[in-house]
DNA sequence: CGGGACTTTGAGCAAATTCAACCATTGTGG
DNA sequence: CCACAATGGTTGAATTTGCTCAAAGTCCCG
């Protein structure tokens, strides 16, 4: 157990700014650029928005934000995923979004944060301090024209799961997500079929409001009547897309 | 049975305009404006939300829009109250919220409506076509602004919803609704503790995600405790509103 | 004052949870 | 390189919470 001497007076954070003239633009080749609030941008205010920006790569279960933390940031996901966790005081908790490249992070707030944030992968994120990206509406309208439409349409999903949560069986829950993951991978022009479920048995319980037995349960139940198929590495074969989503609405 | 022959070409609508140089200023007197997105308009740009502006009085249980029907109008509560309701094809409905005066209805919509809004009680409602008042957005970036802000709040509550959902018990859940609706009476500058709860238990439940007979047990479980007193015309004192928000969050 | 809508309460039931055991995969250190 | 611990997943049995079905009871409102 020998200390070790660390010669930096502060440690080194994980974020970099991008705002050095002689680095590349991190921003040139973002593959993700036209899902983001970026796509709204011409090329002189996207360097105005690069200006201000800052990037890390994050390792799995890191903690971007936590829950009642003041809202000084917001993030874009350019790879990895996320999941976005209220917790009550005993320990129970609820997912309350997966975020996957692309998507924005830190539209729920009211000066502070309304759920906490952790990595399920290494995750690679665009972080804007939140206060100069809003100074910069006044220049640049569709900016804040684009996150009201983001922000439109995580409202139309938010309310998707609260009938989910209040009203579908366990059943229909699991069949509703799986065609919602298929759904986000084609969004993302990723393969709609096998897809891939990169959350574990537990973290698909805590979105979907079940316990973990009974997710697998479920799994099982789909397997069995040939609905689905499991592949190796958490990938998933939807045998009978329609027949999933007669499933997933209960009818 | 006789038939009525009718006059009239077109039904009256029940929306009157308001750009009616001839008529009092309807926005000249209104109790709500300070919560709702016009507080963030001067003078002169409330006249120009006014002119495109219509208004009128809803009878109870009258539907304002259905779900996804084209999200061709936002609107402002200015009396009475509201429901947004999600349908299941085998008749299973999700509330996703109530609305009162002063509360911005149209902001979940991709389109098409993501909900049905019908109203609980005979309702007024100040109406707005969304795509010219989007148009106004380029004049008056505060109004978008303002739009964004409430989203956020929105979205925020939505996730307290999720976590109730899908976590708390159907007593917890009971507790965070009455302090909801106290909380929500607080803001609007109403009596905070005998508080009126406009729904019926069918509704409630339909939010909570329950029967109505649940709803019911934990509506005398609570009063058996000593923790609310049910009043006439649907009132509720809360007698211990610490104890009950302890309750809210199980611990 | 009568009728319909809403509410309360009870009894039995079912879906999902809890508790528990076991299996599979992976990564680590001896 | 293999044993083994750790993590995650599956399955079973017992339990519980909330649901369904049913019967009264209450409150408005005309």
């Amino acid at each position: 157990m020998t200390a070790t001497v660390t010669p930096l007076r502060r440690p080194p954070s994980a974020w970099a700014a991008c705002n050095d003239a002689s680095l590349p633009d991190p921003c040139r080749d973002c593959q993700v650029r036209q899902r983001t609030m970026c796509a709204a941008l011409d090329a002189d205010e996207q360097r105005h928005v690069t200006e201000l920006m800052t990037n890390a790569e994050l390792p799995a279960h890191a903690t971007v934000f936590h829950e009642a933390d003041p809202a000084d940031y917001v993030y874009n996901v350019t790879d990895g995923a996320l999941k976005l966790v209220k917790m009550l005081p005993d320990g129970r908790q609820q997912i309350t979004g997966f975020l996957f490249p692309g998507d924005f992070l830190g539209l729920a707030y009211n000066e502070r944060y309304a759920c906490s944030a952790e990595t399920l992968h290494p995750t690679r994120l665009c972080r804007f301090p939140r206060k100069r990206l809003e100074a910069l509406f006044r220049e640049m309208p569709k900016l804040e024209r684009r996150l009201l439409g983001l922000a439109s349409n995580e409202l139309a999903a938010a309310q998707d799961q609260m009938l989910l949560l209040g009203r579908k069986t366990a059943r229909e829950r699991l069949a509703s997500f799986l065609l919602m993951l298929s759904a986000g991978a084609k969004r993302r022009g990723l393969p709609t079929d096998p897809i891939v479920v990169p959350m574990t048995r537990n973290e698909i319980a805590d979105y979907l409001g079940l316990t973990l037995e009974t997710v697998s349960r479920n799994f099982s139940w789909l397997k069995t009547r040939g609905f689905i198929r499991l592949l190796p590495a958490g990938a998933v074969r939807l045998l009978e897309p329609e027949a999933l989503s007669r499933l997933a609405d209960g009818d």
